[in-house]
DNA sequence: ATAATAGTTAAGCATTTGCTTAATTATTTA
DNA sequence: TAAATAATTAAGCAAATGCTTAACTATTAT
């Protein structure tokens, strides 16, 4: 096998909080590897293995850059997971003009 | 350990997709664990587990009705993920709007 | 009381996950 | 050319995950 870990599943890449941090990061734009994982205690490696499950799942795209590896931010895939939640977003939406409605009450 | 997966994270909680399609049967109101189960192949013991998860993410409660345990949608809890993603939503919002300003032009 | 029904708890197991350290591949600098 | 830098690949490991079957608890029906 080539890859540590196959999934491929934005649900299942966005369940990590490591994960969800290095995308976070990834919002002020592209970086290299080395500045990605400057805030994080566990090994590079680690942070590689990550970026790779995020690359498989479609979340970031990658460029090489003499020595570097620049990753960016490819959120599209996400929309998927904001698909499904949008079933179940009246359902809070609902409480909360259940709310409104009785604070509006004399 | 009374638990079988602590978890209580409600990422880990919808990465699953049995959690997922169980939460979904659940738009359409409250159920009895049997019914719930009814279209998955696997075992009754598998989604007493995974309504287990969902129950200590919070995604679900749970009412005994005789022998009976009727279980219903809590999706609140959800926010949490929708909260997260909505600072990604300006990404594919900002490529729709360059899509559509390329389609308005001459 | 006994049997049937609804569901959970317990124990065990194979696979996946998230990490580690060591070795390896590119690329750049001295 | 040799050393340093950036990052990955490889191998291994402990813990978590998702299932199974068997045993148990609670409630209802006969």
């Amino acid at each position: 096998m080539s890859r540590p870990y196959a999934s491929a599943d934005i649900f299942q890449a966005i369940a990590d909080p490591t994960r969800r941090a290095l995308l976070d990061r990834l919002r002020t734009g592209e970086q290299a590897v080395k500045q990605l994982a400057e805030p994080f205690t566990m090994s590079l490696p680690a942070i590689s293995q990550h970026l790779q499950i995020l690359c498989e799942a479609g979340l970031v795209q990658m460029r090489k850059s003499g020595r570097q590896r620049l990753y960016r931010l490819n959120p599209e895939p996400l929309k998927q997971v904001s698909d499904w939640i949008s079933c179940y977003e009246e359902f809070w939406q609902n409480k909360l003009d259940a709310l409104g409605n009785y604070l509006e009450e004399d």
